[in-house]
DNA sequence: GCGGATCAC
DNA sequence: TATGGTGATCCGC
């Protein structure tokens, strides 16, 4: 904002000076000093009538840009919108399932359209192209179908952006219906082309719609898969295509010398690491595999392995679900602690809004903060509950960033980046859940949790000013204190306290923040005591008798709860229902390695600089979003890749029966017996006592019971929502595979399966472990 | 889960 | 060319 400002007075000085200064661009005048003599006259004039008209002028005409700049950035959003709708529209046709990637790429799997087209008429494949001066010119005849590269003139001199003009000839590829003269006929027929039956002409026929339409160019890939079809498209770049047969050889002859760091995946690092071992090109790669495999992890050496064999994926993944959001922003150094909180709640503002518009709620709050070196750190807490408003996103980066404050004073933190992140989204499910637990928790618990603070009497605002620096007392400083054996950082018990408040929105001072899930109204009217982790009611009114109570439940030696230990399959249901603390997933299959047919198509009318008249206007009207995008958009290109599904020669594949452990599986496995689970004893993190039960379903709901008691049976009479997942044989792979190897290929391998809930079992338990303060203070 | 790093666009 | 912004993923803890 401030750099905005700084920029915007800077260049009014400029053009000021412009008006009034020196120029020196006139012959003779070059040497002189010209910031000198331009201070003499400012001084000479200052004050004058003149100078403050001039001033005055100047003024208006900067305001006259500001709206100017303001105009053409919704123009240009909104061109870009419509072109990148009709580009779409026209994929649709090839491949109604193609695959966006980005604003300007797509990959298609044309080979259903491919096998229908083979009986077309020409009258099908035929389309119009229309210029302003056909006889101009002369060049406009596009009997090059043939080649490679379509003739650059003839699409290049068909700069006609049909803007309004809905009877386009492209739309309706048949001939005559809409003409009414002899001439005009004759004109459309000249000015007609035909396109064949192939994967090539194909991908030339959309290459061509495509600049009929928006005047961009596109560069194409036609490949067996999605790797090699996003390779060919760079090949013949500004807009041109490029095919390779679904054939081993062609595939083999187009990898062998290929460098390294065309493969999508490999950038700038790992182009330097391989190189430092002699590796340029992918066929070395596959000549050094045996020091690769082992320098490098299974993962990456088995995408390298995959890459020199010419291996890629052949099924286009529809876009999956967001798995984060995030806001960030630069500006020159920002390094007093006020200015940083501010900037951090308006970054939680703008997420917020952001999220809201998405109906997202998160689990997990990043702050990342890149200093005047240009060293980033990223910071991260996750809440038990979730966040999605400004208070709630702010409430954690605010104790995120006061942490980084507070880790280099008495000196400044000197930023120059900010951004706040949030991921570990909810479904639907878990909404619901979490909504019907988290009111019911309050609701039970408010009051308790509300006395068991300690009285304080800030007023702060955290919002507006630094907050102060030592710890408030809170909810768990007292256990905390007693049973933390480790040393923790300060921060994070501190946020886990505070969040843990926020959670409970037990706010003790009325005036401090209150989420809008629950008022705050009545939290000083004490009618019934109840304790927040078991949920009974208490018989005695006295606070000290509580907390007493308090502790002993959470220390489990009031948690009487006996969990039945049998194995029985209805476990499941309830486990789902109460909280799904375990949940199966699927593997992804493993179909990389079918050796399929891809196109890439596309190239964005590469601002080549030959091509500059035809491209630079349509790319310089770009989304006002960012700058930096305007730039990108400016400089890259509007690639779709055609996927066919040919199959083809030589199926070279690396699966093996370790591609039926899905990730996912694997890392809960670790992470669940790092918390959980210990030589197979299982210990509830929050009775803290040892469960003779060795089934993670009954043991969850057991976690279950002890946290949510009260919901509990609410939940299981309202909510019936079978799942299909076998959890007992999850169950018995937990413990045993803790070492397995993750062999997920990166590009298939984390995808969450769209028919699972995205909670894993990990990860609800991890969320009860939600820090490792939290951890060893449950222990 | 966390934090650093890499990569794509 | 360098720098930004957003999102995803991997890897070692």
């Amino acid at each position: 904002m401030d750099s905005t400002k700084e920029s915007g007075d800077v260049s009014s000085d400029n053009g000021f000076l412009l008006r009034v200064g020196l120029n020196d661009n006139k012959a003779g005048m070059q040497g002189l000093d010209k910031e000198k003599i331009n201070k003499i006259i400012m001084e000479a004039t200052k004050g004058s009538r003149f100078y403050e008209n001039e001033l005055k002028k100047d003024q208006q005409v900067n305001q006259r840009i500001e709206k100017m700049m303001q105009l053409k950035d919704k123009i240009t959003s909104q061109q870009l919108l419509k072109a990148q709708l009709q580009v779409r529209k026209i994929l649709a046709q090839y491949d109604p399932n193609f695959m966006p990637v980005g604003l300007d790429e797509a990959y298609l799997n044309i080979t259903e359209y491919l096998e229908e087209r083979q009986n077309w008429p020409e009258d099908k494949r035929k389309y119009f192209y229309k210029t302003d001066n056909v006889t101009e010119n002369g060049k406009q005849d596009l009997n090059a179908p043939d080649e490679l590269k379509l003739n650059e003139d003839a699409l290049s001199s068909s700069p006609i952006l049909f803007e309004d003009n809905t009877s386009l000839a492209e739309e309706q590829p048949t001939t005559t219906t809409h003409l009414h003269t002899e001439e005009q006929r004759d004109q459309q027929l000249l000015n007609s082309i035909v396109f064949g039956t192939s994967a090539q002409e194909v991908v030339k026929e959309i290459r061509f719609r495509i600049e009929q339409k928006t005047r961009l160019t596109a560069s194409a890939g036609i490949a067996p898969n999605t790797m090699l079809a996003k390779m060919c498209s760079d090949q013949n770049k500004p807009n041109g295509q490029f095919r390779i047969p679904p054939d081993r050889q062609a595939v083999m002859d187009f990898i062998k010398d290929l460098p390294i760091r065309k493969v999508p995946g490999i950038g700038k690092v790992t182009e330097k690491l391989l190189k430092a071992l002699g590796i340029l090109t992918c066929s070395e790669l596959y000549q050094q595999r045996a020091p690769i495999s082992l320098l490098f992890s299974e993962t990456s050496w088995r995408n390298f392995m995959d890459i020199s064999l010419g291996l890629g994926s052949t099924h286009l993944e529809k876009d999956g679900e967001r798995k984060s959001m995030s806001t960030e922003r630069t500006f020159g150094e920002m390094n007093t602690a006020e200015d940083q909180y501010d900037l951090c709640q308006e970054l939680c503002k703008d997420l917020a809004q952001d999220l809201q518009k998405e109906g997202l709620k998160g689990k997990t709050v990043t702050l990342k903060l890149k200093n005047v070196n240009f060293e980033v750190k990223t910071k991260a807490f996750t809440v038990l509950s979730s966040v999605s408003t400004e208070e709630e996103i702010f409430a954690v980066a605010k104790e995120l960033l006061r942490t980084e404050i507070d880790s280099v004073a008495p000196h400044p933190l000197r930023l120059r980046l900010m951004g706040v992140r949030v991921s570990g989204f909810l479904n639907e499910e878990d909404k619901k859940y979490q909504q019907r637990s988290i009111t019911n928790f309050l609701k039970q618990g408010k009051e308790t949790t509300v006395l068991r603070l300690q009285p304080e009497k800030s007023n702060e605002d955290h919002f507006t000013k630094p907050p102060e620096t030592s710890p408030r007392e809170s909810f768990f400083d007292k256990k905390r204190a007693a049973r933390q054996k480790t040393s923790q950082e300060p921060f994070i018990n501190e946020a886990v306290d505070k969040q843990n408040l926020h959670d409970m929105k037990s706010s003790v001072n009325p005036m401090e923040e209150t989420g809008p899930t629950i008022g705050s109204e009545n939290s000083n009217e004490v009618k019934s005591l109840t304790c927040p982790v078991c949920f009974e009611e208490q018989r005695s009114s006295s606070l000290e008798a509580l907390n007493r109570h308090i502790d002993e439940c959470l220390n489990g030696t009031l948690v009487k709860e006996k969990i039945a230990t049998s194995k029985s399959a209805n476990l499941r249901e309830n486990t789902h229902n109460l909280s799904p603390y375990i949940k199966h997933k699927t593997s992804d299959t493993h179909t990389k390695n079918k050796m399929n047919t891809l196109v890439d198509v596309g190239h964005p009318s590469n601002v080549s600089k030959n091509s500059i008249s035809n491209c630079t206007e349509a790319f310089a009207i770009v989304p006002s979003k960012s700058r930096a995008e305007k730039e990108h958009s400016l400089s890259s290109d509007t690639s779709s890749y055609l996927y066919l599904d040919q199959n083809v020669s030589s199926k070279i594949s690396l699966e093996n029966a370790e591609h039926c452990e899905n990730s996912e599986c694997v890392q809960e496995t670790k992470s669940y017996s790092s918390t959980a689970i210990q030589d197979d004893i299982l210990v509830c993190p929050v009775c803290n006592l040892e469960q003779k039960t060795t089934d993670l379903a009954v043991f969850n709901r057991h976690v279950d019971v002890c946290l949510n008691k009260g919901i509990i049976q609410e939940l299981t009479e309202e909510i019936v929502c079978p799942i299909k997942n076998n959890i007992t044989e999850n169950s018995k792979r937990i413990g045993s595979l803790g070492k397995a190897p993750q062999s997920m290929n990166p590009t298939t391998g984390t995808k969450r399966s769209g028919l699972m809930p995205p909670q894993s079992a990990s990860k609800k338990v991890k969320t009860c472990n939600s820090s490792r303060n939290i951890e060893t203070f449950f222990k």
